[in-house]
DNA sequence: ACCTGAACACCGTTCAAGT
DNA sequence: ACCTGAACACCGTTCAAGT
């Protein structure tokens, strides 16, 4: 709220927001550290202070992704209702925040966890994860979802969701494409291709 | 084989091989035309009169990509099988290839395959997935698959491959832990995560 | 046809210097 | 602490020119 340039103390949030505003117009290949600082009005030699390098930046913004994505399967999710419709509210959260962010997805996506991969990027995908375990563990303690090693049981649901989360956000099929074979797709993940 | 410099009559090859060991080794993000010009001895702009643009030869490798894993399945594909063998055979083949081409494959999945985008890679990205839906229509066929539209059958295979090969290509999963979990995918994709 | 060389408008990063 | 400005070594693309 102050009057003076709002770039003092704040330049760190001002570097990530134009970041990801260059990111959702030209893409992650197109984004240039020159421009973003141009845009905020600073010399392009100011993020060093706050980000070692672009690559930095970026994985900050690959951070702050997982973290959005986490809080938003967090709010959609509903631990009171059987796993059929829990798995496809949280699939439905999901799709929606690939839509709203197809490029910020394909960063994230795109982004190695090396072993020399940013410490709270790794921490983040790892949040990510053991929220759909922690899913698939109560569903389990129901007896809704078989039995077997957690980590195995969730690869399935995990790698679904992904694959169709990564076909939304490469163009293979559209949004709504999605949703529509969404309920379809939940039904074959519960009972199987083969016939019963 | 002629004593002459061998990029006359081949130049567009060289190109093509030049980029992709530079994917190899830095990934699509460092990758510089001019270094690869460079390295088959030509000048800089020698890649126009064969690629308009960066991404037309970016275009071009991930469309070979695509040609590569389509032939690898269908390499190890044996339609005598019976499906749950067959689906995990063609699994395996497909986590070699992500396994031996990981940067290539990051290329492959993140290129968009929007209205404009190259008619090639958007065909060669068709017939991967006209192969998967073959394999699933004789299965139901067989009477091995449940009934139902194929290409809303094949969509959780699809995903579930693809979302497995995408961890194995971002380092969520080694390659081995992805070929470990395998069997247990493939038999909880068959019969499902709800308890029969 | 196929390739060159210079020119142009950009990059990211480093570093001494300013405040 | 935080930011600047010049310098450096690169980019991709365009275009007239050579062979």
């Amino acid at each position: 709220m102050p009057h003076r340039p709002y770039h003092h103390g704040d330049l760190r949030a001002a570097l990530l927001a134009g970041a990801e505003d260059a990111l959702k117009e030209k893409g992650a290949a197109a984004l240039s550290l020159r421009e973003i600082t141009r845009g905020i009005g600073v010399s392009h030699t100011a993020s060093g202070r706050h980000f070692k390098d672009k690559q930095a930046l970026l994985d900050a913004l690959a951070t702050s992704g997982y973290e959005r994505l986490t809080r938003a399967l967090g709010d959609a999710d509903d631990t009171g209702l059987p796993f059929p419709q829990r798995i496809t509210v949280l699939n439905r959260a999901y799709l929606r925040f690939a839509t709203e962010n197809i490029e910020l997805l394909e960063l994230m996506f795109s982004r190695k966890h090396t072993p020399d991969a940013d410490e709270g990027l790794t921490a983040a995908v790892e949040r990510s994860m053991a929220f759909m375990r922690s899913v698939i563990t109560e569903a389990q303690q129901r007896g809704e979802v078989i039995e077997g090693d957690p980590d195995q049981v969730t690869l399935l649901p995990a790698v679904a969701l992904h694959g169709l989360a990564a076909f939304v956000a490469n163009g293979t099929l559209t949004p709504q494409g999605a949703l529509d074979q969404l309920d379809q797709l939940v039904h074959n993940l519960l009972y199987g291709l083969t016939p019963r």
